[in-house]
DNA sequence: TTGACTCCCATAATATCCCATGATAATCCA
DNA sequence: TGGATTATCATGGGATATTATGGGAGTCAA
């Protein structure tokens, strides 16, 4: 939960913000894991918890396809595994500034177990994109928070 | 239910009324959850029941499509986890100060198991508003159950 | 050497801890 | 009962710790 912008210094260095790395010291490992997010310019991230799950689930898969070998390699190709210096920075490898159009400034936005960074202006976007179609699910889900939503509050 | 209006200080911090801190702390947690509110000028809060509440329809929402990820996304985004200082007080993200237009003062106002925060006059002028609402509605609808409101009950 | 990457330190801004105060509410006791 | 004593609470503010960020200096490889 939560997010924060960070900043991208002249180095190319970025903090993780602090409650995020309190997150990842308790899964036991300072250093977070990246790949590129499948569905959006996003940098998924996570610690030892999520990669854990991601190997539990491919392995699972193992007994079914031949198509593994692909996939496995889809999926941990571009992940990287990287430890954070003593101020809690990590200096990002080019294919992710690509993949999420970085440049100035980033936004960590929390998931619970995972969380994912975005350029700032495309996480805003995104945003009000995702709560606009919502909307159209209103209906369908029943009486929850999501009720609240209306028009109103997108502008 | 009840109310109440408590400072904000020159550093930005709050103190959550006493009556609330204790029914957070009996849901086992000593701190708030707070997102903003979809529908008004307010920021919306409680504690972990209505955290689990959410989760629990978010969950729901996974059978129905892969927005709900987005739709997650967005809504954890702006959610934070706040646990107060030993004196029950809590600094608002900026966030929060934007979304409610917060400045000398808050009001909490108790909503059972949740509660919201506003800026006083907006919620006095909420206030009125819903007043005049509810007895344009009352004329609609005409003599019937609706005619146990009175002005009183209102106030 | 040059450029990329660390490690280390400095600093400013912010957040947190801790204690003091005044006000109000609750309790006690003769 | 009523007046005094004690809690509880919101608020202020000083001291300290944490955090994000900038930049110097060292390391290593091409």
């Amino acid at each position: 939960m939560s997010s924060a912008v960070n900043k991208i210094d002249s180095k190319g260095r970025v903090s993780i913000p602090a409650p995020f790395r309190s997150v990842l010291e308790f899964q036991g490992y300072p250093g977070v894991y990246l790949f590129p997010s499948f569905t959006s310019n996003a940098i998924d991230g996570g610690g030892q918890d999520l990669i854990d799950q991601i190997s539990l689930s491919v392995e699972k898969m193992q007994l079914f396809a031949e198509e593994t070998d692909a996939l496995s390699t889809a999926l941990f190709s571009d992940t990287y595994s990287l430890s954070y210096d003593q101020d809690g920075r990590i200096s990002l490898p080019e294919i992710f500034i690509e993949h999420a159009n970085l440049s100035e400034r980033v936004i960590f936005v929390g998931q619970g177990r995972k969380f994912q960074m975005w350029n700032p202006e495309n996480f805003d976007e995104f945003k009000r994109d995702s709560k606009i179609k919502a909307l159209e699910y209103r209906n369908l889900i029943g009486p929850s928070h999501i009720d609240n939503f209306n028009k109103e509050a997108l502008d």
